[in-house]
DNA sequence: TCGAACCTACTACAACAGTCGTAGCAGTCT
DNA sequence: AGACTGCTACGACTGTTGTAGTAGGTTCGA
């Protein structure tokens, strides 16, 4: 429970993507790589989400030079489990299952998904019950 | 964008998902259902939620008898499928192949589910490329 | 018919999220 | 040294969410 990822707001979300995509930033680097994607905001405001991250211990700062650097403290990888697990608990009854199936059902997998996936599957050892090579 | 679900809070989301799992019902009925889960409510506070739902434009309400009836107008299939789009978007670059294979990588997937997986993905005809059967 | 029980409408308020402005400090260029 | 530029600290404001109280209407049984 180091850091409280379930708080983290969506606009906060999105700095801290820019960090775990391009690594260690400044606030303008980040406010650059925002801007680039078309997310206009203020100097400020991202300044006022890393402060807001850092509270609750999301990032961390070390000034190295003119300006501090911020860099992710939980990982991208840490914060996706928790959410999925979130969207599982409230929705799916947290077994995955139904939750893929839906994924099937609207078509979201390519064929190219759909035949890694199968390889995977099968590459688990799962219960072999009905596998037809070895 | 009749609704905008994306806008639900946690606890307004609870009231709903009672009215999905429980048909239309009252304030007192949901307050009920709550209160037997152990989640302690006042009865003012579960009809802010439910007004607010349906300013919201997720449920409806008419006065049959004595108390007003609600009822969910959008579908819990609905909510769910842009939540997860959400999650899939925003940490799986919208591919669902990563988000499964992760719930696999956690072990998340019983066997008999692993099973039924199977049984779906091979039962689709997804450019059978590297189908051994049939 | 009178009161208890129940219902809704309205109000309130704290916390948080999103957004930014201002002020002041530090380094730099001329 | 003075002017610029860039950075941080701090405060502020709005809207939303979670939570609830109060006031006033309606219904139903005694």
């Amino acid at each position: 429970m180091t850091a409280r990822e379930a708080e983290i707001g969506q606009a906060e979300l999105e700095v801290l993507q820019t960090l775990w995509e391009h690594g260690p930033a400044t606030v303008r680097d980040v406010l650059n790589v925002l801007h680039k994607r078309g997310r206009q905001l203020a100097y400020t405001t991202v300044l006022t989400f890393l402060t807001r991250l850092e509270q609750k211990g999301c990032v961390t700062s070390d000034k190295s030079g003119l300006a501090y650097v911020y860099r992710p403290k939980v990982t991208r990888d840490k914060v996706s489990r928790s959410r999925l697990a979130a969207v599982l608990d409230a929705f799916y009854d947290g077994s995955p299952g139904p939750l893929v199936l839906q994924l099937i059902r609207e078509g979201k997998f390519t064929n190219a998904e759909i035949a890694e996936l199968q390889e995977v599957i099968d590459g688990l050892d799962a219960k072999p019950q009905r596998r037809s090579r070895s």
